[in-house]
DNA sequence: TGTGCTATATATAATGT
DNA sequence: TACATTATATATAGCAC
């Protein structure tokens, strides 16, 4: 099975409907048999609400405890420009160095300079919630990337340089 | 098996590594497969850290939608939902679907306009030789990609979005 | 511990209704 | 569509090291 996306809609549905309700049981007995708190949220145009498990309040007691994280409060932001201006110049420099670091890692500074530059000057009027959600496609592409190239972790990188 | 707690800690330990591997596989699976918004956090004693995908930063994105949606589900009125409601959640429904329509498309835009602002001139004077060339331009950098990264079939995605 | 192996259970895509 | 069936793929417990 090829790991992307279903293109046919209707296979797509059909799988959408047979993972979910599968992955949703899998979390569920990780938690029995193994005594550990979990939760897991989808959103799918296929659903009207999100699916998740376990009850609405018990991934609020996961999520509540995620959110206490100390690494979460580094990511709220005051100023909306001076912090992008400052992710620019914190990533242009980041950039520079892991391109002497590693040549390997051409593509994925291409993509960096792509949102350097779009952020620059936003093409669409671009909100906020859009440049996130935009910086949470490239993150995901990047470790699609990362996953093949065998690097550890592009994450540090992407929250460093490019969350807003 | 029985679905309960592991009372051996050994088997408990085992089980819960295997576990956590494959159901974190599934989501996302799930979320690649049939392109929807998803994210999981588990919390063990086995783990320092909370076990979540994808990344942090992906999980504070979906995090953060379910923490807005208690919010304005408080204010129904009695058991029917009000017309302003039921829009909310058809507009949220649209947003959810155009997004997941729209991923693949962002980042070949990106790419795009990255080209776009590296060596050609803006697309609205561009002619259509002009976007016949950087069609070709961005697919031969995608097949660059795709040789890397062994992807087969990047020319689809190319097809499909920017044969002009 | 963790890892590799294997028999069994489970999940899933494809297909028909 | 959703549901049932089935052939195949995947996950996993138990055991050996």
């Amino acid at each position: 099975m090829k790991l992307a996306l279903i293109a046919n809609d209707c296979a797509r549905r059909a799988s959408y409907r047979r993972r979910k309700k599968s992955m949703l049981k899998k979390i569920e007995e990780l938690s029995t048999l193994c005594g550990v708190e979990a939760c897991a949220i989808v959103y799918s145009s296929f659903d009207q609400e999100p699916q998740i498990w376990p009850s609405e309040s018990g991934v609020k007691n996961v999520v509540e405890k995620f959110r206490a994280m100390p690494e979460w409060k580094k990511h709220k932001m005051g100023n909306q420009e001076s912090v992008m201006e400052k992710s620019i110049v914190k990533g242009k420099r980041k950039i520079t160095k892991l391109e002497e670091e590693n040549k390997e890692m051409e593509i994925t500074m291409f993509m960096f300079q792509c949102l350097d530059k779009t952020r620059v000057q936003p093409p669409h009027n671009m909100t906020l919630p859009d440049l996130n959600l935009l910086s949470s496609v490239i993150e995901q592409k990047l470790n699609d990337i990362s996953r093949r190239l065998d690097f550890t972790d592009v994450t540090d990188i992407v929250d460093t340089n490019l969350k807003l």
